[in-house]
DNA sequence: AGAGGCTTCCAAAGCGCTTTGGCTATTTTG
DNA sequence: CAAAATAGCCAAAGCGCTTTGGAAGCCTCT
């Protein structure tokens, strides 16, 4: 059942029924009725291909996907993805993955804005200045950024949860229980995220007139292995740490198993929190010691992009809105005062 | 530039240079190298939305992504769409994931078919005769499943790991250490893979005259919480496991944290076997006790069906083909004989 | 020399929609 | 009451490709 059929059973034009079909006013609220009608009896939905081909709109969101053997996909992405689709699904709006060769998205964004695959993209993990950013705001694509970036000379929408703020508050926390050497385990520090937690951890305790050291922050990929690796380094110092603070839970089980290989306790020897992303298949209450978290629903985050894309696909939604979030702190057992 | 332009920039009609374009034959080899420079050297792409309309052809392939409040996208997910864009990237082929309402996800299947919105479909996670296959394979899309149904009167296409002969495997092992009480604990009985897993485990222990009790086996949603219970459960019974199945690493970690709370040992107490389905993030040789693993990389099997379904699409591979990859049994320190 | 067969190309007709420009009534306005 | 505005509809022209159904030119064969 296409278009011509549908109108010549109805003994209108293509026209008048196309517009009767997508609201515009200039048709007859009966015969509007009578179209609706006759469309939703007979199934008739519009040929996606066809629309496109006359609109140059597709009705997807796309989303540039990094690959490469050297390249591993966030797990966090999955969760992004569930959220997205929470909403997506009600708009029936699809998600184009465009997988791209790491080292140049460019090409990949290029294609997909030239051919008009999808109405709108979002990027994630951005870096300070990245160029992906750049590259798509000429590009002249609408584009949300799921995260901040730093250094440009224009303003664009983004989504992102407060780093800094959980940080800071997280450290300020442990600072007040007496703490006075906290580490820092980090996400890779090329990412705005990260530069924002350190940020934020350097704040609450600048505040209290204490530093972090060089050697008290690591920088890794958020595996549970560099969470070890970074925790046995850390811990082994003669000056150890007493508190850690970790940007993922993953890396988390890596710390926990190196204090317990080092015959350590926590929270007696070792304050620890972690911020949490709100995995369902690992929850910080769940540690052997409750794990303290700064929290923030990343499949959350993901139902608001894709809101707020669609917003700005139909044109709700205008301008460079930034949007940030707050972030819980939760605390449970894994923090404790100061050993003395 | 588009087609038309092109054809009046070399004297030629849209005709002869689309077909020039697409290596049909009947075009002099000396035009063709003609037109394929000048196309070359003016970047021409055809627009891909006229060529779908034309042809009914789209360049992506499709993935119907479950979702809802209740849905919890599985983690393996992103690992296996990063084997899945190893390939494509190289033969721009595009995925897209068409949020579905979990509890009706037929209606999406409908839709993208009759929309052609992708050139064929990939299924995971299927059950026994799984009501999704046996709509797609009426719908008569190209598709492939990764996992296997059971229960039709249909042969598919399938690329599947072999689950019952990993733990048949590794069930055979625990035995000839000495273990008579085997406990499993699973993943949601209702899918394929889970099933297997289970008869592979039955078929070694009845082998040796042994056999599965109901008590002894677990069937849950993979995650640590979920291990970590069903684990306690297991080992607080009075004639407790002396070695334990389970179906992946993440509901190991529960695993050894319920051993642990118990104040056992591994592998003194107990001895514990995963499934590794290769994650960046959380490798089994890093757990506290290395963990002995049935091992299969999910991202390679992503590679591979992205690798199947292309082939699919332009008709080099037809029928129902079914591959069935072994497993490698990976033997590390969380194994032991069984305790005296 | 004429019939038949290749090779190489083309004009035009789709694919199924949206949108432009215009046309005919009907209503409003000065 | 004539002129202007408005409401409601339509034919046709795209959107940019693929593909059908020739057609022209040149060989080959009998």
């Amino acid at each position: 059942m296409n278009l011509k059929q549908l109108s010549h059973m109805l003994s209108l034009s293509q026209t008048t029924v196309s517009r009767a079909l997508n609201g515009y006013p200039e048709v007859n609220e009966e015969t509007r009725r009578r179209v609706m009608d006759a469309a939703k009896r007979h199934g008739y939905r519009p040929n996606p291909s066809a629309r496109r081909l006359a609109t140059g709109k597709s009705g997807m969101i796309g989303y540039v996907l990094p690959t490469g053997a050297a390249v591993d996909i966030d797990p966090h992405f999955v969760e992004f993805l569930s959220g997205l689709g929470d909403y997506a699904r009600a708009h029936e709006l699809d998600l184009v993955l465009s997988p791209a060769d790491a080292d140049d998205e460019e090409t990949t964004y290029r294609r997909i804005v030239a051919n008009r695959q999808v109405d709108a993209v979002y990027l994630s993990s951005p870096r300070p200045a990245d160029k992906r950013l750049a590259l798509v705001n000429t590009l002249g694509i609408p584009f949300l950024v799921h995260g901040r970036s730093e250094g440009f000379d224009f303003d664009y929408p983004y989504l992102d949860i407060d780093n800094e703020g959980a940080f800071h508050e997280a450290s300020r926390l442990l600072i007040q229980l007496g703490h006075k050497r906290l580490a820092l385990i980090n996400g890779n520090d090329r990412e705005t995220f990260a530069i924002h937690r350190e940020r934020g951890m350097r704040r609450a305790l600048a505040a209290s007139g204490l530093t972090l050291g060089e050697r008290h922050i690591r920088s890794v990929a958020m595996t549970e292995e560099n969470g070890y690796r970074a925790a046995r380094r850390l811990l082994e110092e003669d000056e150890r740490p007493t508190a850690i603070v970790c940007s993922s839970l993953i890396m988390a089980l890596g710390v926990v198993r190196a204090v317990r290989d080092l015959g350590l306790a926590i929270p007696g020897d070792l304050s620890l929190v972690a911020h949490d992303d709100v995995f369902p298949w690992l929850r910080p209450e769940n540690f052997p010691v409750p794990l303290s978290t700064t929290r923030s629903s990343i499949r959350l985050a993901g139902a608001r992009v894709a809101e707020r894309l669609a917003a700005r696909i139909s044109g709700l939604e205008e301008g460079a809105r930034g949007e940030v979030w707050p972030v819980d702190l939760v605390v449970r057992g894994s923090v404790a005062g100061a050993p003395v």
